[in-house]
DNA sequence: TACCAGGAGAGCG
DNA sequence: CGCTCTCATGGT
């Protein structure tokens, strides 16, 4: 199996942010390099001024895949101008310039969202690759590099059972990942979707899965579906609002939604991302 | 030892 | 509805 390699030219993509702000799990940073799996293929980035340079193993005709995926096409400036010309978001964007929403495969962001709940970012990492190495399938990867496994299809987990889910760590999440998988893979549910309708049906059809409320359901409209102005509400995110947006004083719950919908535009979930990954990196 | 971590669901009034 | 409790596991 040859080795393929090419350069992406882009502007303003700080890849290290962007694999390690919570919105994916499968990344892993070695001497400078960062090997993941993406489509079920090994992948290894790395940057330098202005470029990703790629490297998977063949054949690889286009690159398509991994440009959606990286989304590299997507204008940052753009994006940034968009956001509010407030304090907080100038700080956050100054301090995490760079950082990229990513594109990922709504199966894989479902269910390692599933995972997720109250759960710290390492231990997330940690269940999906003990999922992955005991459901997933050995892909091929080049000479000399430690094995590989593609994340397991919904089919491959409706199989399991839950003490073989639960093996992997992730306790009482492991009922939930089992049922959402079964509905995906008895035609229960179609994952395809919430990609077409507007962000509320979306919403509403991803939470009628077990193990996914508002939160999740939130992430993966945003990371997967691309659905822009969903905006995640976790403890960080909360955090960051009282702290930022309202500090020394009590904010009701209602109030702090009704002040996000209004306040963040078009872009509302990079926002997002850039206060969560702000708060939690810099200003803890 | 006790407490907490990027939540969701069930049971209450 | 809005509140509270529980759920499993690993780390500090």
């Amino acid at each position: 199996m040859p080795r393929v390699q090419t350069t992406f030219r882009v502007r303003d993509y700080d890849l290290e942010a962007t694999l390690t702000s919570g919105q994916v799990f499968r990344w892993r940073k070695n001497c400078g390099h960062w090997t993941g799996v993406v489509g079920g293929r090994w992948v290894r980035l790395r940057s330098s001024r202005n470029r990703i340079h790629a490297e998977t193993t063949g054949p690889a005709a286009d690159w398509q895949w991994l440009r959606e995926y990286l989304q590299t096409g997507v204008d940052l400036d753009a994006v940034l101008a968009t956001f509010p010309d407030d304090t907080p978001m100038r700080a956050a964007v100054t301090a995490c310039h760079g950082l990229r929403l990513l594109r990922q495969d709504p199966w894989e962001c479902l269910a390692s969202f599933i995972l997720s709940s109250t759960k710290q970012i390492v231990q997330i990492q940690q269940i999906v690759a003990l999922l992955c190495q005991r459901f997933g399938r050995e892909i091929t990867v080049p000479p000399g590099e430690p094995p590989a496994f593609s994340f397991p299809s919904p089919d491959a987990i409706a199989q399991a059972t839950e003490t073989d889910l639960r093996a992997c760590k992730m306790g009482f999440r492991a009922p939930y990942l089992l049922a959402t998988a079964r509905q995906i893979a008895g035609g229960k549910f179609e994952l395809n979707r919430p990609r077409t309708l507007p962000l509320p049906e979306a919403r509403e059809e991803l939470m009628k899965l077990p193990g996914i409320g508002g939160k999740i359901a939130d992430c993966v409209l945003l990371f997967a579906y691309g659905h822009a102005t969903a905006f995640p509400v976790d403890v960080w995110v909360m955090k960051a609002m009282k702290q930022l947006y309202f500090p020394r004083h009590q904010v009701p719950p209602a109030r702090l939604r009704r002040f996000i919908a209004a306040h963040f535009g078009p872009n509302a979930g990079c926002a997002q991302q850039y206060l969560f990954h702000y708060i939690r990196t810099k200003l803890k």
